[in-house]
RNA sequence: CGGGGUAUAGCGUAGUCCGGUUAGCGCGCCUGCUUUGGGAGCAGGAGGUCGCAGGUUCGAAUCCUGCUACCCCGACCA
């Protein structure tokens, strides 16, 4: 089944599409830039859920649920926001069908049209603080810090699985503050635990910082991100958190009586990551075998296959095989023991491997003879034998170690991928030839940055929080610059 | 949305230029037997409105027109 695949060197973009096509993740549907998110797929993307649910929790927030659809009226009160949006929304303006006078088929009902048509949200800001406003009063009333699990929808000119779809899967939280400082700090939490995610959950390391003018959210004071790596030597943004200031507030009129009697606009942050993350934590750890999945986030962590000739030796071997499932069971570890009859173990050795499980067992008769058990990593692709004696200790080890290697490997990538680039030529040689993340000085201006763009495809991908002060000369300009910014080509 | 390409069985493809038997092959699928420590072998079998809609023709996968989807490159973007 999953033969014949490119390679990464081959063909990046290929080498993408096959395994999200190959492992089962997703596949492109009728409709044009929508994808099926696929049950091994959506497997991955619930237990990225969970568990940023569980830290959205942790940290005060509730889920609700808004409307898909948002009146036009609304979208179009705050101006750099529409302004941002207006050229991929898709628009209800009818709601009824009929059938056609030539009774071949289906037509929309020209008499249904609708007084005020609806946008498909792109993201829910207008809507929540339309909603905000009848919710809030007093400083007693805040903070609100609510999320939604949603879909949105942004018609994109070219999609890419997972990357970039018209329609897709995220998160938003919207959250209301009294004050400045009490917004920022939120926005700044939001993006820690986005970060933490990244690094812990998904193995992938990333640089916490700030956008450029040029890429900040549309209607956002400030937009904070996380960027990260890809083996291809580009830059994913892969979560942002928006400080949206009093705009919001101000576009829809939400104000708050302050302890002093004041009337005061509210303060607000919203915060998002998507199923692009699916994307992000598939080009971070997999290799020309195919997809490689962090244990954390494997929707099975163990894949358990017999070996047998007889009948009667798959029922020996089942019997351990399922107390060794048990015991994992036991440690929270999920487990597959895979004996299909209709599929032979080298076929599904490949099959495992691709979809990237990170521990595969394999007991046959040899096992069962000198109380054994075969290993394998997916990560490293080794093999090793060993006694079954407490076995589920060996293996929630193994595990643990796979998860810190692939950040680790991760982690060398992209230092090693890292480049202080203090000359013109130099950075345009790098950005061609090797790609990856550039620290170079900035005058600071939007017109430099879409220079650079337009001769060499970089953009700002961050301004790293985490930045040393430094005395030097824009890249470009030669004018002064008083740090150095993260330029690479981005997805 | 602009430029280029592709569309034939579940998947990959031959045939298309130059119209003419029953549209061929590999993988996969089904049945049976033999197999099982890295994608098994043999035998038999099923599966096609040739992307969709028109047109030209005695006759269209093949020629013409329109549409749709996908891939690559740009612009836009999480």
């Amino acid at each position: 089944m999953a033969k014949n695949f490119s390679t990464r060197q081959e063909n990046y973009s290929q080498w993408y599409n096959d395994i999200v096509i190959k492992a089962d993740l997703a596949e492109n549907s009728a409709v044009r830039g929508c994808m099926v998110i696929k049950p091994y797929g959506y497997a991955i993307w619930e237990k990225m859920q969970s568990a940023l649910d569980k830290m959205f929790k942790d940290t005060g927030h509730s889920n609700a649920y808004f409307p898909i659809f948002i009146p036009k009226s609304f979208f179009s009160k705050e101006a750099s926001h529409v302004k941002g949006f207006a050229k991929e929304c898709a628009v209800v303006t009818h709601y009824r069908l009929k059938n056609s006078d030539d009774g071949k088929g289906i037509i929309v009902d020209e008499d249904a049209k609708l007084e005020e048509e609806l946008i498909v949200r792109p993201t829910s800001e207008t809507i929540i603080w339309d909603t905000y406003k009848n919710w809030i009063q007093s400083y007693r009333d805040l903070p609100i810090l609510v999320n939604q699990w949603a879909n949105v929808v942004r018609w994109e000119m070219r999609t890419r699985l997972f990357l970039r779809t018209t329609e897709f899967l995220w998160q938003e939280g919207h959250t209301a503050h009294a004050t400045k400082d009490e917004a920022i700090a939120e926005t700044k939490q939001m993006l820690n635990i986005y970060a933490d995610f990244a690094e812990n959950w998904m193995a992938l390391p990333v640089l916490k910082g700030t956008k450029s003018p040029n890429e900040r959210f549309a209607g956002a004071i400030e937009t904070y991100c996380i960027e990260a790596l890809m083996q291809d030597g580009k830059a994913l943004q892969s979560g942002t958190s928006h400080f949206l200031g009093q705009n919001f507030a101000k576009a829809f009129d939400v104000k708050f009586l302050s302890k002093e009697n004041k009337l005061e606009y509210v303060w607000a942050s919203s915060w998002g990551v998507s199923t692009r993350l699916m994307g992000a934590l598939i080009m971070a750890h997999s290799d020309d075998n195919g997809l490689v999945l962090p244990p954390k986030l494997a929707p099975i962590q163990v894949v358990i296959v017999p070996i047998y000739k007889k009948e009667e030796q798959l029922a020996q071997i089942s019997e351990k095989a399922n107390q060794i499932k048990k015991a994992l069971q036991k440690k929270g570890i999920s487990v597959k023991y895979d004996d299909r009859d209709t599929f032979k173990p080298g076929w599904k050795f490949s099959e495992y491997e691709f979809k990237g499980v990170p521990v595969r067992l394999v007991i046959g008769p040899r096992d069962l003879e000198n109380e054994t058990v075969e290993i394998a990593r997916r990560d490293t692709l080794e093999k090793e034998v060993l006694k079954i004696t407490d076995i589920e200790n060996k293996v929630e080890h193994l595990l643990e170690q796979i998860q810190k290697n692939l950040f680790q490997k991760a982690y060398s990538f992209r230092e090693d991928n890292t480049y202080k680039v203090d000359s013109w030529n130099e950075f345009k040689e790098i950005i061609d030839k090797k790609g990856g993340f550039l620290l170079s000085h900035w005058d600071g201006t939007e017109e430099t940055e879409e220079k650079i763009k337009e001769e060499t495809k970089a953009t700002i991908r961050t301004i790293p929080l985490d930045n040393n002060p430094e005395e030097g000369k824009c890249i470009y300009t030669g004018k002064p610059s008083k740090q150095r910014v993260v330029f690479a080509k981005a997805y």
